[in-house]
Parts: structure tokens; sequence; C-alpha cells
DNA sequence: TGCAATACCTAACGCTGCCATGTATAGTGC
DNA sequence: GCACTATACATGGCAGCGTTAGGTATTGCA
């Protein structure tokens, strides 16, 4: 699926930090858990990962460190901070505030029609 | 409550097309409609409503008339065209399953402490 | 006359994702 | 040794969008 990149930049952010939430991690991990989580109808470029990441990290809401894997390359974990966690329940709640707008008005619009009881 | 402009971005095409999909309607109108669904939690600026209903009218999702109300003042209705009602759809769609992933998320991380039946 | 509400429109600015590109290492096949 | 892919991070130019601020015009009220 296609996700349009004003829904992309919305949610970006939330989910970054929501994975981070869960456990330290790192750029190119996060990409492979973002795809996961959708049930690949999320694909996001390392080209908008990145600067994601290190906004996050300019905010204080998440912390890097450099480290080098089993596997000899070389990757920059971060961890969520606890300005960060704040900054996760902040985005929930606007989340959820525009969420229940939007099933306000989609609801009565898309009632199913063929459910037999209706008129 | 404040709503980041990248939330404000991703959610005002979809809104302003469900609210046309209720009925034609302009934009003063919307704006008070939009602070009425959403229980006074989103306040939209004209500035960028404007734009987001010429960008409709430009992509074929909705078409305008000007009328003049009963107070004498000129209004520019919108009503929603076929392939917005299309485009409405699409979106919705988007939406959910950004909206599905975020939930599977949060779920585990805001999940009530006190619930006492939790492993 | 003055002010607020109604009603529409636009321009400059900054932010952000997209896309292409660059760098570097590890593993695989030959 | 060599080519290729996957891993892993980073950046620069472009276009789209909300914000902020400003503009025009009418109606209703004091």
């Amino acid at each position: 699926m296609e996700i349009n990149k004003d829904l992309i930049a919305a949610s970006s952010t939330p989910i970054v930090l929501a994975i981070l939430a869960e456990e330290e991690s790192y750029g190119y991990a996060i990409l492979q858990r973002v795809r996961e989580l959708s049930g690949g109808r999320m694909e996001w470029t390392d080209g908008m990962l990145y600067p994601v990441l290190h906004r996050l990290e300019r905010l204080g809401h998440a912390e890097a460190r450099w480290e080098v894997a089993e596997s000899g390359r070389r990757r920059k974990y971060y961890r969520i901070t606890s300005r960060g966690r704040a900054q996760l329940a902040e985005e929930r709640r606007q989340w959820q505030a525009v969420d229940a707008t939007l099933r306000g008005i989609w609801g009565p619009l898309f009632l199913p029609v063929s459910a037999g009881q209706g008129a």
C-alpha cells in the first residue's frame, strides 16, 4: 500500500519513538521493524528515517551511541529518553484526538450497506 | 489541544472530503464544523483551509460554485465529486493502515498497569 | 463612524519527506 | 582476487504544505 507523504510525516515520529520505547534499536533495524509491524503495508526509505533519528537526538527525545556488532558492522543505537517518553504520550494524545474526529465523520458515511437489517 | 502541523497536514484532506461528503459547504462553515466535530480540540486557520479547497478543486475531488446567501454575503460552495469520494475512501484506507500499526505498537506500551489480569 | 463577525484570498518562510547519491564493511560465489 | 548483494549510515536539492501575516469586502450593531 502506498502511504502518502503527509501521513508518513505525521506518523514517523510516534512510530519511531514507540519502537524505541520497546527497546533500543538502530536505523536499519527500525526500517525492518516498521515493515514488520505494518504487515508490509508501510515501506520507509532510509532517506527519511535518518533525519527523523537525528531530530529526535537534537530534541533530546533519544540518545545515540556507536557500537560494533558481532558481524563487525558499526551501528548507531538509539535509546529513548524520559523526555522522549513524554513526547510519545503527547503524540499519542494528538493522534487519538484526530482519529476520534475522523471516526466521528466516517462512521455515518461508511455504514455497512449490505448488513441486511438496514432500511 | 495543540495539534502539530504534520498531523494537520495528514488529516486536513480526509476531514474536508468527509465534511463535503455529508453535504456541500463553504470555507468559513467548514472551519466551524471542524471545531464542532473535534469537540473544540482542533482549530484550523483559514490560511491552511483555502489552499486545501483549491487543491481539491484542481484535482477534481470537489466542484465549486459561487452563491449569495440570504445574509447578502457571497459564499463559495464546494461539492464532492465521485472522484473525491474515491479519494476519501483511499485516504481512509491509508489512515486506518497507519492507525492499526500505531495501535499495534502502542497496545503493549500503554497497557493499563492496574488491570490485574496481566501476565 | 467604528468595530466585530463573516467570507474569501495570497505571499514569504521554514520544515519535512523524497530521491539520488556517496561512503564503508561483511558475506557469498567464482 | 573480484564482483555483487546486503548491511549501515549520511547528505543535498526539490517540491509540497502549514504558519504567519497581510489584504479585500460585506453585513450588522452601537
